[in-house]
DNA sequence: GCCCGCATTTAACCCAAGTTAGCGCGATGC
DNA sequence: GCATCGCGCTAACTTGGGTTAAATGCGGGC
């Protein structure tokens, strides 16, 4: 049941017996979000983690007069609210498509990264992964103009995604709006539509009804200068 | 000589006898650097952690055309490659003033959070709150304008130089440059002049020689629609 | 099969912030 | 004492992207 989990982090660090066991403990029944619902709320200090099983999520902050920017989008077997377990909620986690997440409570988690502190480094990569692609983020929003960065997310969402299993090749479920889109990129809708447009039109790739399909990936990586390597998806520990 | 680490872990965790013997035993010939030299380079795979010690240091991103993003400023006490130990650094963290650092081999640290898992998740907890500030700054660099940008900024970096012991109360040295400013600001350098003369003509702050004076604490904060919730300084374990 | 509501698209207009270029000044160096 | 350089500052002009508002789908509920 915790399978995105382990497949997740037992790509860069092979576990041993013991630790897949001491996962496997943290199953329980998962609890189940609509799509729109918040799965971790902003102001919360929970007791318990929220690790993604199946859906997908998107984290984001709101301002007073609603101005929004999402953080990151989510796929399952990554753990939503790690902060959670030190501090309080800065943020929420709201949920794209229906979801499952496993609620684990903090007591677990931590007994099981005190008995196998390998597995608290191996989340805490992950953590640092999760990281590093808020600062590309941030290198985009505030050094990349609308076209590379629009160009960039999706090149960074199919590789994301793929590498979850939930795309083979080009093209993926992506079930997010042009307001998604926008709030993630720091433009306005109609902007967003605008340079989509240009995307399109270029034969880069389509993007309707909540699907991705890259036409020309070559051609999308240069738009957006993207070089995967923030992801740090195949760098073994 | 590790005393600023140890104050921040404090800060949140009463440490064991124990465990602030271990960090003592960290400690070792610390590294000089020259204000402008990298601490840490882009692209390195780094066999020893940098904790800075002393001085002030701060994290960027460079894109090809020399455009570049600060992510981050850094005070004593903070790990500056915490990713260097499980992955190939994706940015740099270059010196604002003469720093020394505390070089550590990864192994020295990892067998210490083997030993002591409490420390780990200590070191985990800095790591997380310096990811609410990522989150912060993408919040303000995509949604908010240059106005507030500023004086965030400005407001964050009083708060965090305070808790660092560099300021009492109101003034605090603060070196960098406008030019820093703005690619910490995602704005042109000409803008963030503009913006700043506005906030020096409203009586909110003084800024020069590397000195900032702020003077309407209450003012600059409202400026800045600055809550320092996400600094997350008060909040126990 | 019609209505409603949300998402996308278009068009017209506007403005915050970028760009370029040049000046002044203090610190550094020879 | 003079040239240099980095930094702050100013002004004039441009532009990428925001805003507003209205039209066009389109899918789901009943």
């Amino acid at each position: 049941m915790l399978s995105p989990l382990i497949a997740l982090l037992e790509r860069y660090m092979p576990l041993e017996p013991a630790e897949r066991q001491a996962l496997q403990e943290l199953a329980n029944q998962p609890r189940r979000f609509p799509a729109g619902a918040d799965l971790v709320l902003e102001g919360d200090r929970p007791k318990e983690a929220r690790l993604l099983l199946s859906g997908q999520a998107f984290r984001h902050k709101t301002l007073a007069d609603g101005r929004r920017q999402i953080m990151s989008f989510h796929v399952p077997g990554e753990l939503l609210d790690v902060q959670g377990l030190f501090m309080t909620m800065d943020h929420s986690v709201c949920a794209l498509t229906p979801c499952e997440a496993a609620v684990i409570p903090h007591p677990k988690l931590v007994a099981m990264f005190e008995a196998h502190p390998r597995l608290a480094l191996a989340f805490w990569r992950m953590n640092l992964v999760e990281g590093a692609v808020f600062r590309e983020w941030m290198l985009g929003i505030g050094r990349r103009d609308a076209y590379a960065r629009v160009a960039h997310l999706f090149c960074e969402v199919l590789i994301r995604l793929r590498a979850a299993g939930l795309s083979d090749g080009a093209r993926a479920a992506f079930p997010v709006t042009q307001q998604h889109l926008s709030d993630a990129l720091g433009l306005s809708a109609v902007h967003t539509n605008r340079v989509l447009q240009q995307l399109r039109g270029q034969g880069l790739l389509s993007f309707s009804g909540g699907e991705l399909v890259v036409m020309d990936w070559a051609g999308l990586q240069a738009a957006g200068e993207f070089d995967p390597a923030y992801l740090h998806l195949s760098e073994a520990n």
